[in-house]
DNA sequence: AAATCAACTTACCACTTGGTAAGTGGCGGG
DNA sequence: CCCGCCACTTACCAAGTGGTAAGTTGATTT
């Protein structure tokens, strides 16, 4: 079965990731399958047609899992890890997927019309208000808790993305065994940011 | 006076940081440039090569600073924090470069020969080495350290390269509002992550 | 005065790019 | 039985791409 429209963007998805916009022709996306070019133009219209459906398919499939993972929730502070590290994993899960949304990032111009609204935004917003609510004496509203809830963001995307560079640098099994550690210490970082002795007293920190 | 050759350089980490390596032409690097393409090439022989010596440049700053910051020292503890802070500031200032150097982490491509090996290796075991001293209970060794460290690079690096994209999906004043905020709550993340009570008792007052 | 050199420029070139035009074959409906 | 539609192909093309070859210019050295 499998449609010649998913191998597409499951091949683009690849390619993307691999090698940003610009460094990708419609010709290396088709190059391992058993199409031409002009299949994936016949289907898509263009290259940024095929980008916007690109992103499309990968936001559809975050905010999906947010809603679930958040839908587990008991306290706000157990739910705000329990979304993170969800969160985590599927970054390493579909790591492509999170390389070409950072490139997305990197890259700020326009390719397909709304691309960054619908999933940023909805994602920043959804993770901010957890993170307020995890510690509402210290963020009165999800404004607040902003710069935390993207620090934790930029703790988790990073090392995702950074897998491939960080393997060869320290070598695999050193690679390994930090990733080991990276979970635990990613929880005990939310833990402690959000849940800190100094939180109880009202007093402005320095 | 200001040399052709550190033009050539400066618009390339512009150009370089915008589209990426493969977006990126060396007729768009000297389109607002005074020179033709081919005294580019005179001078840097390929794209490759200019890329390389870009980010030599980048890189030899990034240690220097390294080094600058952490001579700063005072106890271990609130050198992790300065050494953090004014490699934060650093990356706003030279945003470009910043952009250029995680676009480099993204592509896994060794387009030159060391690359990564120089600043990257350099940097994180200077900076692993300075979050291991700041709570040696936690961390006997800097390898130890570095998940954290990476969480730390993570958040503020992150953010750094989002300006844009916050900036547009926030709105100029929200983003300066958190941007406002960010510093000190980075301050706030890099402190509750070496120093909570859980790590036992041994309070060093600051 | 002649030779050398760096710092460029103009002229090209082979190749790749995204995209268009014009089909081709098969299949379901009338 | 043929019509239209869909998925897909072959054939092309104009506009770039990085890079080479062969000068030109002006200052410095010999």
């Amino acid at each position: 079965m499998t449609n010649s429209k998913d191998q597409f963007i499951e091949a683009a998805i690849r390619v993307f990731a691999a090698r940003g916009f610009y460094g990708t022709s419609i010709a290396a996306i088709v190059a391992d399958l058993p199409y031409t070019k002009q299949a994936l133009l016949h289907h898509f219209g263009s290259k940024e047609k095929l980008y916007g459906e690109v992103l499309r398919h990968i936001s559809e499939r975050l905010v999906r899992e947010l809603q679930e993972a958040m839908s587990e929730a008991t306290d706000p502070r157990a739910n705000l890890e329990i979304t993170l590290v969800a969160f985590y994993r599927s970054a390493l899960t579909y790591r492509d997927e999170t390389i070409l949304l950072m490139r997305e990032l990197l890259d700020n111009e326009p390719r397909a019309a709304q691309s960054k609204s619908w999933y940023l935004r909805g994602f920043l917003e959804g993770l901010s208000t957890a993170v307020a609510q995890a510690n509402p004496t210290r963020f009165p509203d999800p404004q607040a808790a902003m710069p935390l809830t993207y620090q934790l963001l930029g703790a988790i995307q990073y090392f995702v993305v950074s897998e491939p560079t960080l393997r060869q640098l320290l070598g695999a099994d050193a690679y390994a065994a930090m990733r080991g550690r990276y979970e635990d210490d990613l929880r005990l970082l939310i833990a402690r940011s959000v849940d800190h002795p100094s939180d109880r007293r009202e007093t402005a920190a320095r």
